[in-house]
RNA sequence: GGCCCGUUGGUCAAGCGGUCAAGACGGCGGCCUCUCACGCCGCAAACAGGAGUUCGAUUCUCCUACGGGUCACCA
């Protein structure tokens, strides 16, 4: 028996698999020629983000346009880091996003054959994997404490030398069996390194899909694989699970790729072929003139919750996100008006690899665009989701009379150039509210050009000749009639043209009735509002405006 | 600081040696038999800087500046 291999038997006596045995059980897959395994692999940190949401468009378009596999899996390696519900959180994000995996985990258990796909439970394999790098001689222990691993950083700053551990900095390198066995019997903690044979004067070419090749240096430093308690750490957890989950494409954000020739040379030590690499732009947000990436504590709109909250709809999200994944999908969108954003050939190559900027003022305007297209229907749908959640009394207000609810949400919907004025659930109830005996509020104001008198007269008289069956060309003719009987102009331009003759023109006795009917100055077209309110309504906020002044 | 990556209008971006340098959002102005919204028309607005290579550089090379990322028993 070779000295790695007593130690590797030391080490992980309990370990009887084999790195072959593994092989067996996760064969390489059958698919489609072409086809894409991908994969999204949160932390459940209980804080779902932007990019979570990101990456996980992309690895299901490459999956799903290839006839690949999408799959979901849990990275809960930090202890530390780990919150309660979490696992929920990222179910229900990925749920509302209408993103389906194909295995991996679920809340009623596991789905697929490469399981499990919890790193927490998949400690024997990991160990595994490290018992095979130690009998290689290609790990090693390093009982190291943090102190001295702090000393050594200290040491090597003030020489100038970069921190690490590495090469003869590597104080646990060349320990002997004998000492190392001690130790282990003493009960001394340690940690496995890899013991790397690289050289960081020397440069690899590696390969991004979305980057291209790149020249990086050699890693050199003899990382943690497994931590004290025999966890992996993200590097080497990484190599096994995308290895024995067969893998093909590995989207992660950028902040990977400076440690990507570490798991270049994992995969190398393990004998394994590397699947391919994209690492994806972060998403920006300008602060006080500079860029930086989204943060999870400063950004609220890093969050997936406020987007819930602010009552955006999903697809307005995943259709700003599409346009900043690949820049010629909003082209591709002006053709295809209808279409989902499935039909859209996703392509790696054609993602942006600098950071975009967080831009609301598009997502608003994707947003307007995507509730405008939608029917009255679905649009109170999802209002009532988001006010069941948000805002019991709306929900109680909207649900008691969905006709009525509906009727409010139709008014310049549907036609040729719907109107685009809600674009987030939150807002809809200050759209809509002057519908509602409960939330209307009398105008305290008119025009200020017209006197109240005329204001009081006006009204008075239009409450005569309502007619809830007039038609909007008639309804108008007696806007206009009432116009004249004021000294009003009765036709826009004649009022632009003479504008001394007037008071004012035909729009300021349409101004009056809706500010009487509505209690603002802006509103949806007023014939339709109050076609909507209904006879009843109209006359009596009419009347009641008309006994204030 | 070392190492990587990046840099076209305010923002997102087409472009891949020869273009009057697309388009979208935002801004501004105008039009549109009731406000708003919509729609339509128009305007302003960019190749970070400097050297090369070339008949010719936004495009290729190098340098500088700026921005970003990363240097953990976190992912």
């Amino acid at each position: 028996m070779t000295a790695s291999a007593k130690l590797a038997e030391l080490l992980f006596p309990d370990i009887t698999k084999t790195l072959e045995d593994y092989e067996t059980i996760y064969p390489p897959r059958v698919l489609p020629k072409g086809a894409k395994v991908t994969r999204i692999a949160p932390s459940p940190t209980g804080f779902m983000h932007l990019g979570n949401l990101f990456g996980a468009m992309v690895d299901e378009r490459l999956a799903h346009q290839s006839g690949g596999v999408f799959y979901l899996r849990i990275e809960d390696t930090d202890q530390k880091r780990k919150v309660d519900g979490a696992v929920e959180l990222i179910d229900e994000v990925f749920k509302r996003f209408g993103l389906e995996f194909d295995e991996g985990f679920t809340l009623q258990g596991d789905k697929g054959a490469y399981g499990p796909y919890v790193q927490q439970q998949r400690g024997e394999i990991y160990r595994c994997a490290a018992k095979a790098l130690v009998a290689k001689g290609m790990a090693y222990p390093c009982f190291c404490t943090e102190e001295e691993i702090a000393d050594l950083r200290g040491k090597q700053t003030s020489q100038g030398a970069n921190p690490g551990y590495y090469g003869s900095w590597a104080l646990c390198r060349n320990l002997s069996f004998e000492d190392v066995e001690a130790r282990v019997k003493a009960g001394q903690p340690f940690v496995l390194r890899l013991r790397s044979n690289g050289n960081a004067e020397h440069t690899i070419k590696v390969r991004d899909l979305v980057k291209g090749e790149l020249e990086m240096p050699e890693n050199e430093t003899d990382v943690v694989i497994l931590k004290s308690d025999g966890i992996p750490t993200y590097h080497f957890a990484h190599v096994v699970d995308d290895h024995f989950m067969r893998t093909t494409h590995v989207v992660r954000g950028e902040e990977w790729l400076s440690t990507f020739p570490i798991h270049l040379q994992l995969f190398d030590a393990m004998g394994w072929q590397p699947p391919q690499f994209i690492h994806t732009a972060h998403m920006m947000k300008l602060d006080n003139g500079n860029k930086r990436k989204l943060s999870k504590r400063k950004d609220p709109e890093f969050g997936m919750e406020y987007y819930d909250r602010e009552g955006f709809p999903v697809e307005a999200i995943i259709e700003y996100l599409m346009t900043v994944l690949n820049s010629n999908y909003e082209e591709w969108r002006l053709k295809n008006p209808e279409a989902s954003y499935r039909d859209f050939k996703f392509k790696a190559e054609k993602m942006s690899s600098s950071g975009a900027l967080f831009d609301l003022d598009k997502l608003t305007d994707i947003s307007k665009n995507i509730v405008a297209r939608m029917t009255a229907d679905e649009v109170y749908e999802k209002v009532l989701v988001w006010a069941e959640k948000y805002d019991p009394s709306f929900y109680l207000l909207l649900s008691a009379d969905p006709s009525y609810a509906k009727a409010i949400l139709s008014i310049g919907r549907g036609g040729k150039k719907p109107r685009k004025d809600l674009w987030l659930w939150s807002k809809v109830k200050d759209y809509m509210d002057f519908f509602y005996d409960e939330l209307f509020f009398p105008a305290q104001t008119y025009p200020t050009h017209i006197s109240e008198s005329d204001v009081k007269k006006i009204l008075e008289q239009y409450a005569g000749m309502y007619n809830e069956n007039d038609d909007q060309n008639l309804w108008f003719d007696k806007l206009k009639l009432l116009a004249s009987d004021f000294g009003f102009a009765a036709e826009t331009k004649e009022y632009k043209n003479n504008p001394t003759d007037y008071k004012g023109h035909v729009g300021d006795i349409a101004m009056i009735l809706r500010v009487a009917v509505t209690g603002k100055m802006v509103s949806p077209d007023t014939y339709a509002v109050i076609q909507v309110l209904g006879k009843e309504r109209v006359l009596h906020r009419i009347q009641v405006a008309a006994q204030s002044l």
